[in-house]
DNA sequence: CGTGTTTTTATGTATATACATAAAAGCATG
DNA sequence: CATGCTTTTATGTATATACATAAAAACACG
């Protein structure tokens, strides 16, 4: 048997990822039962348990009670992306953090992002601009809406020195949000901000978040062009 | 106290949530430790660790050896988008799939294609372009290079009747994987193939995947415009 | 022979306990 | 007082055990 240390989780996982990727066991293939890959092994279900759960979470396996376990027939690639305060992703990257705050208004905000927010279409709402400098280079243009009916306190911030994007995250609790991505033609508007022909193609990361039943925020970030967003899989 | 049915590792992890969007557990904060929180809750320590492993998994604590666990001053917000086949993706979403086969070469790669599969700059590759359909209508452009020196079998499939994308995953193991979002403008083939004008932004997905020292593939997927990928936070 | 009920079974989870390990804090020693 | 060792402590993990639960399979019954 070719079993090594399988007496940890990760042993476990390493091992049945190993028969995974030597098709030992063919996608579709339902596997061993915990109680047989325990003994197997020599270890407790439980460790037999936390492994395949781990794996199950990364998407190569597929459980259901009673039926077992299987190696999924078609992996779903999961990509998880850090979302991080832009400052600490342009910190992160080695280079000089900028901001300049462009625009803060308060005004009624147009129905897409009303609905969106689910608030009233008369509603007057705080809608920043602000734009992200790496090494003095516009890096991303952040376009916000602020629900100021479930978070009043950002009126009394002008957010010149802090962005919005920072003072939420610290401020605002949320419980849930949506995030999407897509690529969009740059405006005239974000063309200027971002010192870029009109209609480049920009990355675009629009979040909505909210407090239990709250909207709390909705952002759209551009990109300056040629940017990207890369993770392992 | 406000101690819920909090038996259950998702009842200490809801407790544990609530406290930290209710603020009473601050950005920063140490929390009580394990064995304080298992003797509040009433339950087992290894309970209260599960909740908490599974929260500083999704970012929201951090957890150190005998430094304790806190929370998050700016959690980072993960995004796991699922990267399925595409056929997968436009029959969930309740559509009819296509696909049409646009080019099958073998070839010189380009040297930055041969770069990053790690292959000499004279080496054959077989490449493919595919375009996927949605109800008739494009849906997304898939660019391949196959590293034939670790998959030979590549070089016996045409690739008419199934996907590149499907037929390696259904066939060809992969150990580890890198993925890029990025947004460009399309080329005039692009453009053709995608039915679309000419320098419109398009969301592009670049994937690299190894099977461990060996590269496998290197594809580049366009979206037609429009196109959004979403998911929950 | 189909349909509803019971049984079986595999995973899911909780617990008490024990030991491992990383890292901070304290202590000792030059 | 600085440096290195020791202790302490919080999390990390393993185990035996038990019970919960979902769902497939078997069964019974009209």
């Amino acid at each position: 048997m070719n079993v090594q240390n399988a007496q940890t989780w990760q042993g476990v996982q390493n091992e049945v990822l190993r028969r995974i990727h030597a098709r030992e066991w063919k996608p579709g293939d339902l596997i061993p039962n915990e109680a047989e890959l325990a003994k197997e092994f020599g270890c407790a279900r439980p460790t037999v348990n936390r492994a395949l759960r781990s794996l199950a979470e990364r998407g190569l396996l597929e459980r259901r009670r009673k039926a077992g376990t299987r190696v999924a027939a078609q992996p779903v690639a999961k990509a998880t992306l850090n979302i991080a305060v832009i400052r600490h992703e342009v910190e992160d990257r080695g280079a000089r953090y900028g901001y300049q705050l462009a625009l803060r208004e308060v005004r009624i905000a147009p129905t897409h992002i009303s609905a969106a927010l689910g608030v009233g279409v008369q509603e007057r709402l705080l809608h920043v601009m602000a734009l992200h400098l790496s090494n003095d280079m516009p890096y991303a243009l952040e376009d916000r809406w602020i629900n100021t009916v479930h978070v009043p306190g950002a009126l009394e911030q002008d957010f010149r020195s802090i962005s919005a994007n920072e003072w939420l995250l610290l401020n605002v609790p949320y419980t849930r949000g949506e995030i999407a991505f897509a690529a969009r033609p740059a405006t005239a508007e974000n063309a200027k901000h971002l010192n870029c022909p009109e209609n480049s193609a920009l990355l675009a990361v629009n979040r909505l978040t909210w407090d239990h039943d709250q909207s709390v925020t909705a952002v759209q970030v551009l990109f300056a062009p040629g940017h990207q967003m890369r993770t392992q899989i």
